[in-house]
DNA sequence: TAGTTGACGACGG
DNA sequence: TCCGTCGCCAACT
């Protein structure tokens, strides 16, 4: 049962980042017309506590940063589950982020 | 009820 | 080019 709220749209839209890919705070919050981007990253802080399971490791910032990596349960499991969809990480960053970005 | 915070982004100096 | 500040809007205390 989808709810308007606009987690629930950033949770939805989080889901369909297909694996290898990744997408920015910005990119999201201009395409669901959030307002600000501040709001992506809060509705992806929720997403632990949600029932269903979001890639939130395929969102970044715009600088292709792994910003959010601290707030998940390991530090280090961010890094680790986008290398282990193809995307390659050095100093918390992704690396060739632009060829990794996904548009919605 | 009001104030502060927050996984960011854009702009100015 | 790098650093600092302001703005976004909703949720939490």
């Amino acid at each position: 049962m989808k709810e308007n709220n606009y987690f629930q749209k950033v949770y939805d839209l989080t889901r369909k980042i297909p694996a290898g890919k990744v997408t920015t705070y910005g990119i999201i919050a201009t395409y669901l017309e959030l307002g600000s981007a501040r709001m992506v990253g809060w509705a992806l802080n929720k997403s632990f506590s949600a029932d269903n399971p979001v890639p939130a490791h395929r969102v970044v910032n715009r600088n292709g940063e792994l910003t959010g990596r601290n707030h998940f349960p390991a530090p280090g499991m961010m890094q680790k589950l986008l290398e282990s969809e193809g995307i390659k990480i050095e100093d918390n960053k992704i690396v060739d982020f632009k060829k990794k970005l996904w548009y919605p």
